[in-house]
DNA sequence: ACCCAGAATGAATGAATGTTCATTCTTCGT
DNA sequence: ACGAAGAATGAACATTCATTCATTCTGGGT
């Protein structure tokens, strides 16, 4: 309960006592983006206050705008650390040095991206809100295209490799890596919008199905 | 300039004369729309306001509540209006009595969906900021779902007769369906936010070649 | 030519929200 | 034990926005 890392799960009523605790600069900002994605995902972007994300916090008005001056801070360091880890765990899995099969590597890429339990869910609400605003917000698009950019490369690099090992022809690794990002995001957006429809084992077979098209050898 | 259909590049300023004009219901509610478009495409759907609206359309503010009864009507009926102009113009082309062949009407539906000029891009901005909303809002999901449910039926039905009259192998038209339906989604998604590194010509070669992976008899 | 149903207007209203800051409280070094 | 640095609080303020409605205006029917 004292680490800095996203729970995403606290906001307890503190049963009754409410003595004030000073904590460190570090561990109140984590805890305002935790609460802030906590809020975003439950109410949306555009009904997110501030008054709703303290309280979420478990903490008063002043303090957000005391570790983050305004509330567009507050939701571009959300932001920020959002894409962060999200992208981030993506190019820990691909540089992969404890998983010298390429084949295994697209797996755990795969189960990185369409796997996980509610808490995924939270991030992909986030992750969409975000977007839905990008259009008209280059904060957030310059936010987002630094990390993006990145794991793109480590991708095309991945499969590049994989098509270098399995000689495949026709085989094109940036073409590949564009469709295989798309896809990806596009199922998550399934996920969100149409959970009905779209139940998580599937989304990971078409994931698999497109990457046993591309790469028939490595992916059973 | 009279016709009810959406311009979306109105709001003239009408060159000094405000002669007030009264016109039907039906066309005001397009008009309405149409600009909640354009608000929606430039500044985002968290800051789109009435008087913004309004003042787009070249109208009172009053006129919207009488129209629409309120904000969230307006935005409820902007989201359906999208949603069938989208969802109905891809049913048209894969019912596509007009193009017996089937290789062809894969070739138009790619068209529709990644063609068009300036126009399209709003559409896109409205789309995923709806989206972006979607999980917490199930009003958005339902009107989405609705017309959502039906496109997806008529691909499903159109990779089907594709898989029989090629006489694919491991191919399942509703797998290959969801796919298509995610990358498209996908790079929707690309071409907003990263344009920079996603251009229209690189999306389209991305979604011809997943048909042609799955397809190789129809698509080239 | 005239009238009136109802379309259109926009100033006024009240509710909601971001931000500020005077004040209170906690902790840590001495 | 004590005091100061600064973390934390939340009532107050100013602004913005959706909604209302008394009033004005338009155009078709008689």
């Amino acid at each position: 309960m004292t680490e800095a890392s996203s729970t995403l799960t606290e906001a307890l009523p503190e049963s009754g006592a409410k003595r004030r605790q000073i904590r460190p600069k570090a561990e109140r900002r984590q805890q305002l983006i935790d609460a802030t994605i906590r809020c975003i995902a439950q109410h949306g972007l555009s009904s997110v206050t501030m008054q709703m994300v303290t309280r979420e916090a478990g903490l008063s008005v002043g303090i957000a705008n005391l570790h983050f001056q305004s509330k567009n801070n507050l939701l571009n360091e959300t932001l920020r650390f959002v894409a962060e880890e999200y992208h981030g765990g993506q190019i820990d899995i691909m540089e992969g040095a404890e998983t010298p099969d390429l084949g295994d590597r697209l797996d755990a890429l795969l189960d990185f991206q369409l796997g996980r339990g509610v808490t995924q869910r939270q991030k992909m609400s986030v992750w969409f809100a975000y977007y839905g605003e990008a259009g008209a917000r280059p904060v957030y698009q310059k936010i987002v295209a630094t990390t993006d950019r990145l794991a793109a490369q480590k991708l095309e690099r991945l499969f590049s490799d994989i098509i270098e090992q399995g000689g495949y022809r026709d085989a094109d690794a940036r073409e590949l890596a564009t469709g295989y990002s798309a896809l990806i995001d596009g199922l998550h957006l399934g996920l969100l919008v149409t959970p009905r429809e779209l139940t998580k084992r599937r989304a990971r077979a078409v994931a698999r199905d497109f990457l046993r098209r591309a790469f028939p050898k490595h992916v059973r």
